[in-house]
DNA sequence: TAAATTTGACCTGC
DNA sequence: GCAGGTCAAATTTA
């Protein structure tokens, strides 16, 4: 029997290693060495991240997910993220009675991966840009786009909603990849950008701030903000600190579905 | 004061 | 026609 836990830490780790490897490498050697270092250390990390996916696809369980410290950095070369109209569809919209609002075009699922989990936070700066109350659903959708869309035109959105399975964990939907940097990590592959990345703010504060208990003091909050801003740990912090906040109102009876609806789906 | 969130309006696709 | 997705003005927050 196999420990899947234990062999996608593992193999994260690797991952992890070879871009370490990369990073040093890369310093080491002239420009001519540079491409082939890259293209093996890429392999690698590509053949790691393979086996995440695998075993990924034969499981349903808790280990539906990929780490994102593990995807592929390949994402931040192209973007794949279909194309959200903000003006010129093609078709001559109607005046709108404000500005252009809600000139765009549908996404299709293509490109898009699904997610359950615990917790919404992923590592990624996200900003909400709308909530829907979905037919038939109690908890509503909420909406969020990357923080970094402006300035890196990163176009990956996802779309988060409670599972009413009483299991206290999120359907999100994941549409296109980040073309900003990967989360948390400050190494970066192949991003062109890497550099300037490096200075990014990229603190998951945005997608947090109001999904934690809105009775939490301010002063509490930003500590709880900059203790899991730690370069390799943050996104286990955020995690945790989620759990935290589930925990707590679980204890004393609040976490109810008028929890999420008052913070996390007012 | 800038940035983020909220929320009603508006548009697309089925 | 309806449900869902996005925009953007208003509001809130740091």
């Amino acid at each position: 029997m196999i420990n899947k836990e234990e062999l996608v830490e593992t193999l994260t780790k690797g991952r992890n290693s070879a871009k370490k490897l990369q990073n040093l490498l890369r310093q080491e050697v002239n420009d001519d060495g540079l491409v082939s270092v890259d293209e093996l250390v890429s392999e690698i990390s590509q053949s790691f991240y393979g086996g995440l996916l695998v075993l990924n696809s034969c499981n349903s369980g808790e280990l539906s997910r990929v780490p994102v410290s593990a995807r592929p950095n390949s994402a931040c070369s192209g973007d794949q993220t279909p194309e959200v109209f903000t003006g010129d569809t093609g078709k001559t919209p109607a005046p709108a009675v404000k500005g252009r609002r809600g000139c765009y075009k549908r996404r299709k699922t293509i490109d898009s991966r699904v997610e359950v989990s615990s917790t919404i936070e992923d590592g990624y700066a996200w900003r909400k840009y709308g909530q829907k109350k979905i037919l038939n659903s109690k908890s509503p959708r909420c909406y969020f786009r990357c923080t970094h869309k402006q300035a890196y035109g990163c176009k990956t959105v996802k779309q988060v909603q409670k599972l009413e399975d009483g299991s206290n964990k999120f359907h999100i939907i994941y549409f296109g990849q980040h073309t900003c940097r990967p989360p948390n990590t400050g190494l970066d592959l192949d991003c062109n950008h890497s550099e300037k990345n490096h200075n990014l703010p990229n603190s998951p504060s945005t997608i947090t701030k109001n999904h934690t208990d809105p009775s939490l003091k301010q002063e509490d909050l930003s500590n709880k903000v900059s203790s899991a801003s730690g370069e390799s740990s943050s996104a286990l912090a955020w995690k945790e600190m989620f759990l935290d906040d589930f925990e707590c109102c679980e204890n004393d009876g609040s976490l109810s579905d008028s929890w999420f609806d008052d913070s996390i789906f007012p």
